[in-house]
RNA sequence: GCCCGGAUGGCGGAAUUGGUAGACGCGCCAGACUCAAAAUCUGGUAUUCGCAAGGAUGUGCAGGUUCGAUUCCUGUUCCGGGCACCA
């Protein structure tokens, strides 16, 4: 009997659908585990072979804990809400609704050939009103919610409502927002207008409004995603984009900062992870200080975490955007200043600090330092942004690499407080130098001083210590159509929430996407929503994507958006796969909804994922035609560094399907048709008679035609083959270029187990012979190996186990059922389909997926001696055999210094051999 | 620019905790079986010197710590991911 791995798969996927073998309850005597991937955003594309890299990691780890007797929910599903189709619509007039579900049945369809564990009766889809309709509602919890500083937990407003009716905001103080501060008496609130009284309460909410930038195209006439402006202009059309002000909804992710930063400590996310975080939360402890306008009234407020270098203060940096701006510039700089500030507008956040070349402008105005009263210069710049602290900073150039610079540059004189740590050459950011020059706290060491300072600024009162977070409340609304609509009215300028039982607030179909009037949402277009006066605007892309993996446990729940007693035994997510490119957006996220459900105390637990798993990206590997600027002509790659060729701007370089490329060789004439025949009239400069395509590493993306399909792979070698292929092409954490040769080793492993138990023309070839030591030791040391490498997430190396394995047996012509039985239960989650056909062919009647994890016994691997290598000092080697009772450590290698190998040669006793973590390490003598 | 990763034979990678670098697979070379091919099997395969035995070199680059470094530290180059409205 051959391996037909077509009829297999086939025959199993539909025996296990017919038996809801992947469906999971949610009560169980065993012990739960919770394995989930991060859901995909159905796009056009398809699945590419990127996609199910984590997939199948995960679908091994959840056959894996099956085996080993847990109950495991893993479950799939799709982030369906999204900028893409809302562009597709736009672009080729289908409905979002439309593309979109049959983007998710192409997926799906793609997923099931895989042969994945999913239990589909708990699908969800972001996008469906059953789905968002518990969106909203979290929403709405969000929005009538505050943080309680006291308390440190999100609790209900209206409990505010109470406590400002009773004794104002003195216990409450404004938190920060983007508005002024404000603290009222009971009485002042008692008098407040309804207006007033809800303007102040947005300043409390959890969800709340606020004004906010955004790249705004005059052109077009909407507000752009960053992706959709490359260079200033927009990707359509190239045309210019500035900054906008429009009102948008916030998440108050900031009063959160510390519990986010606590909560790392909880999860197993891999230490690079927690440190983006930590950055992107970016906790520092400085001050903020003030500095008197020479001949104004006007106050600059710095913020810096180096108080201790206030007496090297050469210059001020204020953020070009800062309103004081306007106030101070004075006399001829003003039509610089205001210039510069035009060129500012037009850049983005990212360009601006990214660019490595230094711009700024005199404002005419200085600053006094309130410790010595000498004038500093007061200038804007690019690199200062206005978000950030106070938008202002105090330059130390001989201490910042980048005011070093800008000094420089600008020929503004130095100060050096720092001795002879500072060469005049470069900054030294160092805190351990002694101050110099710096009045009162000479002779002190940075570290120390920065203490002194804060104490005296606070005493003169023109500063205070201040903890600062780089991180921003988080723009939660969309200028869109295709997400979910914010379940909020507004009358008079208040925004009510809509009564929950009337959620969902189902989105309604538009005849267009064009945004409405000032950039609105496309939502401002309809006169039925607009006659209800309901908010215009859409939620983000990672409203739905906050709590999905809530809904998974209690999916068809219409009362709740999960019943607590569910969740109370599901809990934590135990494994989470998925790409770093989440890192710090959905990541913090959904930690931030969970931490507020369970302040809320819908949900048991603060932190949703316990563990992490990193999905390296499967990176494509484009290819590229080159043609001479304005011709038809094509380059061959390496004709290009020859002389007539030699210059860039010559060249147009265009990416072509990797399909139509072997190797690096094009095939002219599929290239000639491609693209209904746009190159048909394509003439090519050869080299030997070849065309050899130029090759870059880059994403996977439809766009660059770099993309491969995992269906092409799976109709030529089968499910199993591709899965065990896919962990096989290194760890699954690191991310790699897609290449398919090699995947025919895998095949054959797969074929050579196969024939350990059914032989072409023999049929069944197992027998019940009892096992020697020989076989019974490649057995053992193999459950050792894969359980090991299975628990650490090593699927490459778990797959060269199972090789290895069977290359032995192989070679030993064992095909004892003894052996091979536990090698195929244990083969299920990374082949499962080939499994259960020769776990059924063994003549087995009950199912394999629950078949019981093989137990290791050590009695089969260990032996009573061995011959030790030795080394001395890592370049002369002997052996010396050693009896295990002597040693009792599993040692691997001894190792000597040259001196005490002197001494054993010279007969002295060893008295004690020192191990270190199972090895020996060294001898005294 | 800032933050986080990565770099090992012709190729993908292994080396789990500082201890024999190159497991396993691909590719390639040679052989067996075959009229032939496919499939399968056996042997070889880091570089270099050598008929061989054996020697030297070798984990992006430059240093350092150590008896011993792919592994730890410092610096550096290149590549990838993220940088707040792609998801």
């Amino acid at each position: 009997m051959e391996y037909n791995f077509k009829e297999i798969e086939q025959k199993w996927q539909l025996f296990w659908k017919e038996n809801n073998a992947y469906q999971v309850s949610n009560k169980s005597s065993k012990p739960k585990f919770y394995v989930l991937d991060m859901f995909p955003y159905p796009s056009g594309a398809g699945l590419h072979v990127g996609h199910p890299l984590g997939y199948i990691a995960s679908d091994i780890y959840s056959r894996y804990k099956r085996l080993k007797g847990f109950n495991v929910l893993h479950p799939m599903g799709y982030d369906a809400f999204g900028l893409p189709a809302e562009q597709y619509a736009i672009e080729h007039g289908v409905h979002p609704a439309v593309s979109t579900i049959q983007n998710i049945n192409n997926f799906r369809s793609q997923l099931d050939k895989i042969g994945f564990s999913y239990d589909w009766d708990r699908e969800v889809k972001t996008c469906e009103p059953n789905y968002y309709k518990w969106t909203q509602w979290i929403f709405l919890q969000l929005f009538k919610s505050f943080y309680n500083r006291q308390t440190q937990k999100a609790e209900s407003i209206d409990s505010l409502v109470g406590l400002f009716g009773s004794e104002g905001n003195l216990q409450h103080p404004v938190p920060n927002t983007q508005f002024a501060p404000a603290t009222f008496s009971a009485s002042d609130w008692n008098g407040f207008s309804e207006k007033q009284q809800q303007d102040i309460l947005m300043e409390y909410r959890l969800a709340f409004c606020g004004y906010g930038e955004v790249n705004w195209c005059e052109a077009l006439g909407t507000v752009l995603a960053n992706d959709e402006v490359v260079n200033g202009v927009s990707e359509r059309g190239g045309y210019p984009v500035v900054k906008k002000k429009l009102r948008q909804w916030y998440l108050r992710i900031t009063e959160y900062a510390d519990r986010l930063l606590e909560g790392l400590n909880r999860i197993e996310f891999s230490e690079s992870m927690k440190e983006m975080q930590a950055n992107w939360i970016g906790k520092s402890y400085g001050a903020n200080m003030k500095f008197k306008i020479a001949g104004s009234n006007e106050i600059l407020e710095v913020y810096t975490t180096r108080p201790d270098t206030i007496f090297g203060v050469d210059f001020m940096v204020v953020a070009p955007e800062n309103e004081i701006v306007e106030k101070i510039k004075t006399g001829e700089h003003i039509a610089a200043v205001n210039e510069y500030v035009a060129y500012v507008k037009s850049r983005s956040e990212r360009e601006r600090q990214a660019e490595k070349k230094i711009s700024g402008c005199f404002t005419g105005a200085y600053a006094i330092n309130p410790f010595n009263g000498r004038e500093i210069p007061v200038w804007i710049s690019e690199y200062v942004l206005a978000g950030y602290g106070t938008g202002a900073i105090m330059a130390v150039p001989c201490g910042d690499e980048r005011d070093f610079k800008f000094a420089n540059h600008f020929g503004i004189p130095i100060t050096n407080i720092i001795g002879d740590a500072f060469n005049g050459t470069e900054a030294n950011a160092t805190k351990d130098a002694v101050l110099n020059n710096s009045d009162f706290l000479n002779g002190l060491v940075m570290r120390d001083a920065i203490a002194v300072v804060n104490e005296k600024i606070e005493e003169l009162g023109i500063g205070k210590k201040k903890v600062n977070y780089k991180m921003r409340d988080a723009a939660f609304s969309r200028q869109r159509y295709w997400g979910e609509p914010f379940p909020i009215i507004w009358k008079d300028g208040i925004a009510y929430p809509l009564d929950e039982s009337k959620l969902p607030l189902e989105l309604p179909v538009v005849e267009s996407y064009s945004p409405g009037p000032e950039g609105e949402g496309p939502l401002a277009n309809i006169p039925e929503w607009t006659s209800r006066q309901l908010e215009t605007n859409t939620m983000p892309g990672y409203a739905g994507s906050s709590w999905y993996f809530l809904r998974y446990m209690d999916p068809h729940n219409n009362e709740t958006f999960c019943d607590r007693t569910v969740s109370d035994y599901w809990n934590q997510v135990d494994l989470y796969v998925g790409g770093t490119e989440h890192a710090v957006g959905h990541l913090l996220y959904s930690r931030l909804w969970t931490k507020v459900l369970f302040d809320l105390g819908h949900i048991g637990f603060d932190e949703p994922f316990k563990k992490l798993l990193n999905q390296g990206m499967i990176q494509g590997s484009s290819r590229f035609v080159y043609r001479i600027n304005g011709t038809n002509q094509f380059v061959s790659k390496t004709l290009i560094t020859q002389e007539e060729f030699y210059h860039d701007n010559q060249l147009d370089k265009l990416h072509v399907d990797v399909s139509m490329v072997d190797g690096f060789e094009l095939d002219i004439n599929a290239f000639k048709k491609w693209r209904n025949g746009e190159y048909a009239q394509a003439e090519f400069i050869l080299e030997d008679g070849k065309y050899i395509c130029g090759a870059e590493v880059e994403k996977m993306s439809k766009s660059k035609f770099n993309t491969v399909n995992p269906n092409e792979l799976v109709e030529k070698y089968g499910a199993d083959t591709f899965r065990m292929y896919e962990m096989f092409l290194g760890p699954v954490e690191q991310s790699k270029p897609w290449d398919t040769k090699g995947i025919e080793g895998v095949h054959r492993f797969l074929k050579k187990l196969w024939r350990l138990i059914l032989e072409d023309g023999k049929g069944l070839v197992i027998n019940n012979d009892a096992p020697n030591a020989a076989e019974l030791k490649v057995l053992h040391k193999t459950i050792k190996k894969i359980e090991e490498d299975t628990e650490r997430y090593s699927f490459n190396t778990a797959v060269s186990t199972f090789m290895i394995a069977v290359n032995e047996l192989s070679d030993l012509k064992c095909h004892k059922r003894q052996v091979i039985e536990p090698l195929v239960i244990m083969l299920t989650p990374f082949a499962p389909h080939i499994a259960a056909e020769l776990y059924h062919a063994i003549g087995n009647n009950e199912s394999v997926l629950d078949a019981p994890f093989p137990i290791f016994d050590a009695s089969y691997v260990t032996e009573s001696t061995k011959e030790y290598p030795v080394s001395i000092n890592g370049r002369l080697r002997t052996t010396m055999n050693v009896s295990l009772d002597a040693i009792q450590a599993d040692v691997e290698l001894m190792v000597m210094s040259n001196e005490l190998v002197q001494k054993w040669m010279e007969g002295k006793p060893m008295k004690k051999f020192i191990f270190v973590k199972g090895k020996m390490i060294n001898v005294v003598v």
